[in-house]
DNA sequence: CTAGGGTTAG
């Protein structure tokens, strides 16, 4: 997906956040009343806390009513400490904070991302935390390069670690969600801004989401969001406007095109900005009104127009001039742009409109001139990304212009903007396929399997090892195999074709080994079908008993491996218990805190922490994991108790209620966490957040990866 | 000048 750049864009532009969302002064933080002289005491402060919250409902409450250009008021300062906590203000952003930021983007700009989160992770512990700044240029980062999972790991650890999102987190966050067509879970997070978060959605939050709708044919939300940031007395957003309009003329809805134009026209008296010309045009033109689509043409881009007009908002014109066959105007129109342009003071070309030339071009089959503006770009600086080459191959192969395309593959750079990726190796490795050159498709797609970036999917390698076994070429198509079982989770089918191809081509020993490995995979096994078919194959060379040999021999080992786990589990599990009993004095946590001084607490909170790291961390990455929830705040060394030893949440629940606080309100959750928090809606407080803990997580970023691969390669047919 | 480097194509 071709967001980098403009997701770079949009990061440093919020990343100058408008003034009043953080306008809150920093002595708004809450401070944790934590320790009581007795539980009667706790008690009556708990009471007085409800009562509290009646009279002053939570900040997002008031928020709601006031005018987005207003400051906030500032309620109750201090007091208290269920209200949400605001993210840092620019002014936290100096010295030892602000070189580790710098040292942080210097590592992004070097492109060593990886070692970019690993060192914000470690800073959170150190004396100089990162400030959320520095969080989200890891984030943007990440989702620049499109690691996902990376990207909700990261982000679910600085929400653990109390790194108080600013909007720019929430928007990063809303974009990779989107990207992963997870746009539910970007409106879970959306409803935990509005409901929780101490500041205002941005345009760009709206913009965002309405897209991510949009594109994932969510149209009826995507206008109740638009009405949304309507109701929030923000003006009409063009963009978000342009991305409904669009969403409507592709599901054919031509009179809502106009009825939006309409509306925001009414809102705004007159629509400058040209970004919704182009989808008003479409608009008109579905209608069959080709003269009012040209009235609009004459409006956006006539002599003494007042339309602002960028370089998307010409695209989007170019766009709609191509699709409803005026070639010759949109040629017209290209001419003047490339014209106009004039850096740095006047951009009207970009990639774009090449791109959506070469589009235009390519529709009316005239692939040698799309070519053509395909390489003017170099004339305004412009160059290519991967989708613009993939878009443009895809069209030359389709067209019996093989040898073209393979040069323009060539051209391809090894850059992260230009090179090639799963979907152009597989165009070539279809194409060479569909021409029956079979060796130059296997050597393509080896040259995608030799990068460390590209995974190709189940189907694109199943379509090279079917190919390879059509044509003979056993060994080779069972190399191919042997990878895609070692890099993705492999189906039952593939592995029983493979072995019937194995048994027909009398390769028995490889049949019988793979065989070994069926039986071991407890998400496999061995059909009766199959057996038989490797058992006839046997017989033939008078091998049958080597079938009931291998799968004795199996059993065996199988058995074995689970009694070994059997005992290590035992041992681990008295290990913990004696630990456990070791951290006994966590029990007395909450007696603590009634009765014994805050010193007292602290230090069993310090055994505590250090023993349900032990408990947990078997490996470095839970060792992380534990880490995350270790807190610097005394109050949350109960999450840490209560998280990681539920039978603690009964004997601290009290505790635990009253000190864990909104802080882990912006958890990594979905809707069961919200569907809990409504329960308590009023009072926030911890009941629910105990629940939202105890809710499984729910991202898992592993299947997140196979799933973004998955829609991503897709299928070249 | 009080926005807008936003968008499209597999």
């Amino acid at each position: 997906m071709a967001l980098s750049k403009p997701l770079f864009f949009t990061y440093l532009k919020t990343l100058n956040p408008k003034p009043h969302y953080y306008s809150l002064s920093p002595s708004f933080i809450s401070i944790r009343l934590l320790s009581f002289a007795t539980p009667e005491e706790a008690a009556a402060e708990r009471r007085r806390r409800k009562r509290r919250l009646r009279i002053e409902p939570p900040l997002n409450a008031l928020r709601h009513h006031q005018q987005p250009q207003r400051r906030p008021q500032n309620p109750i300062p201090t007091s208290n400490p269920n209200a949400p906590k605001l993210p840092d203000s620019f002014g936290v952003l100096t010295g030892n904070r602000l070189k580790l930021h710098q040292r942080i983007l210097t590592l992004i700009r070097e492109n060593d991302l990886e070692e970019a989160a690993l060192y914000s992770r470690h800073s959170i512990y150190s004396n100089c935390k990162p400030t959320v700044f520095t969080c989200n240029a890891v984030l943007a980062a990440l989702l620049r390069q499109s690691k996902y999972s990376e990207f909700l790991s990261f982000h679910r650890f600085i929400t653990q670690a109390s790194v108080v999102p600013n909007v720019v987190t929430y928007n990063l966050l809303f974009t990779a969600y989107c990207d992963c067509k997870r746009i539910d879970s970007a409106l879970d997070h959306y409803k935990l801004l509005i409901n929780n978060a101490p500041f205002n959605p941005s345009p760009t939050t709206y913009r965002i989401l309405v897209k991510g709708l949009v594109d994932n044919a969510r149209l009826d939300r995507a206008l109740e969001i638009k009405d949304e940031m309507l109701a929030k007395g923000l003006l009409p957003d063009p963009i978000v406007y342009n991305h409904l309009m669009l969403g409507l003329v592709k599901s054919g809805d031509s009179d809502g095109v106009l009825d939006l134009y309409n509306e925001m026209k009414e809102k705004v008296g007159f629509v400058s900005d040209g970004v919704v010309y182009g989808s008003l045009m479409k608009g008109y033109f579905q209608k069959g009104m080709e003269k009012e689509a040209m009235d609009c043409y004459n409006e956006a881009v006539g002599e003494d127009s007042k339309v602002r007009m960028s370089a998307v908002a010409y695209n989007w014109v170019l766009d709609a001039l191509n699709k409803n066959g005026m070639f010759d105007e949109a040629k017209r129109l290209f001419d003047r742009m490339m014209e106009e342009h004039n850096p740095p003071g006047r951009m009207s070309v970009n990639l774009g409109s090449f791109n959506v030339m070469v589009n235009g071009y390519c529709a009316q089959g005239r692939l040698t001139d799309a070519i053509g503006f395909f390489k003017r770009m170099g004339e305004k600086n412009c160059s290519p990304d991967t989708l613009s080459y993939n878009y443009l191959i895809e069209q030359l192969c389709g067209n019996e212009m093989m040898a073209e395309a393979e040069e323009l593959f060539k051209e391809m750079g090894e850059d992260m903007i230009s090179s090639p990726d799963e979907f152009t190796y597989m165009l070539l490795v279809n194409t060479c396929l569909e021409k029956n050159r079979v060796d130059e498709a296997s050597k393509y797609f080896a040259k995608m399997a030799e990068t460390s970036t590209l995974r190709p999917n189940a189907f694109s390698f199943n379509k090279i090892i079917d190919a390879l076994i059509e044509s003979g070429k056993i060994d080779e198509a069972k190399g191919w195999f042997d990878q895609m079982v070692e890099k993705l989770k492999t189906e039952v089918a593939s592995y029983e074709s493979m072995l019937r191809v194995l048994c027909e081509a009398g390769k028995l020993d490889e049949a019988l080994k793979m065989v070994g490995d069926m039986l071991m995979n407890d998400d496999l096994g061995l059909s009766s079908e199959i057996k038989e078919v490797v058992t006839d194959a046997l017989r033939r060379e008078g091998r049958e008993e080597d079938l009931p040999r291998v799968i004795e021999e199996k059993e065996r080992e199988k058995a074995e491996i689970l009694a070994k786990k059997e005992a290590e589990e035992i041992a681990k599990n008295s290990l913990a218990d004696n630990k456990r009993v070791n951290s006994l004095p966590s029990m007395k946590f909450s007696e603590l805190l009634g009765k014994g001084t805050k010193d007292e607490a602290l230090e069993v909170g310090e055994v505590n922490k250090s023993v349900s790291a032990e408990v947990l961390a078997e490996s470095e990455a839970e060792t992380l994991e534990v880490r995350e929830v270790v807190p610097e705040s005394f109050s949350a060394e109960v999450d840490v108790t209560a998280n990681n030893i539920p039978e603690v949440i009964d004997e601290v629940g009290e505790v635990v209620n009253e000190s864990v606080s909104a802080e882990v309100l912006a958890n990594e959750s979905e809707a069961e966490i919200l569907e809990a928090r409504e329960v308590v809606t009023e009072t926030f407080t911890a009941e629910a957040d105990v629940i939202a803990n105890n809710i499984p997580e729910v991202i898992d970023g592993n299947v997140l990866v196979d799933e973004i691969q998955g829609t991503k390669t897709g299928t070249v047919e």
